[in-house]
DNA sequence: ATCATATTGATTTCGATTATCAATATCACC
DNA sequence: GGTGATATTGATAATCGAAATCAATATGAT
């Protein structure tokens, strides 16, 4: 179980001495039920539809609070521009980027965790977060790749 | 064994019908001399001090052209800038990054590459390259951290 | 030495993100 | 419910690493 994503939010407000704005409250909902690894282009342009209001830079903001208040993840991949993940759980996880279409498959692996813990370890370094991308062609794509183009 | 860096260099340009230029030629002792994993503005103040009279931009492109040839890896950090590394060898590293004083440690584990491909079949993805970033401090800055600051 | 073409270096442009700032919204306190 | 201090917003400008532009120059095949 989990406490709601609107209910984790007032508390990370109340507790910082920040308001609640209809802004904040509206870009969660869209946020979090909009599906995964949104760049904030992305957000800006569902926000619009529902929202024509909002603004550019009050999206970059709340994101970014967003991701302070423990609501997001922040992802930087190697296309250039940041990504969003709503941070259902409390789980890790690391992904699977097809360089061709864009899909993004999230996997965990434990061993692969303790593994890079041990090398960690094994250069006295005190690892604190760490970044495991794999790029190449999905599924879907690997077809594809070998009929045309 | 290995052809020596500024072999491979000609034989790159002859092959792609280019030039060879003092400048390539110059950016390259600089760069494989220099040790590893430099900022394109790190390696520009490097090149500045022997050839004052290096452009900005052909340092730029010419490590572009470099990471092409074979002769270096481009690597992009969470800290916004692209690095580049001289490919002494054909083998692959991954890093271990201190956020507090940028120090960089390169480690090899053969089980933890082994581990992301058997990842990557099990999801149907042909991976065509990763990369593995692990950030926190290093020894050094372990210790200094208890103490002060 | 000639000449077509690749390269250089100074500079501008680009693009994602951040900073600025006047107008507005929120909320603790009355 | 009003008041007022302060946080937030939205439009816009600034930032900054990297890429594009372009006239001047260097290269190399002939
Ligand atoms: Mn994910
Ligand atoms: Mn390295
Ligand atoms: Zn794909
Ligand atoms: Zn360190």
């Amino acid at each position: 179980m989990r406490k709601p994503a609107a209910q984790q939010l007032q508390d990370y407000l109340a507790g910082q001495g920040l308001k609640s704005t209809h802004q904040r409250d509206e870009i969660l909902a869209v946020f979090v039920s909009a599906g995964r690894h949104l760049s904030v282009e992305e957000l800006y342009e569902l926000m619009k539809k529902e929202h024509p209001r909002i603004g550019y830079a009050t999206v970059y903001r709340t994101m970014k609070l967003f991701a302070q208040a423990g609501l997001a993840e922040e992802l930087r991949f190697d296309d250039g521009f940041t990504r969003y993940e709503y941070k259902a759980s409390d789980g890790h996880h690391d992904h699977l980027i097809c360089t061709r279409c864009g899909r993004i498959i999230e996997f965990e692996n434990d061993r692969i965790e303790e593994l890079q813990e041990s090398v960690a370890k094994k250069n006295r370094f005190l690892a604190q977060s760490h970044k495991l991308e794999i790029y190449g062609l999905c599924g879907d794509c690997r077809g594809k790749r070998a009929k045309k183009e």
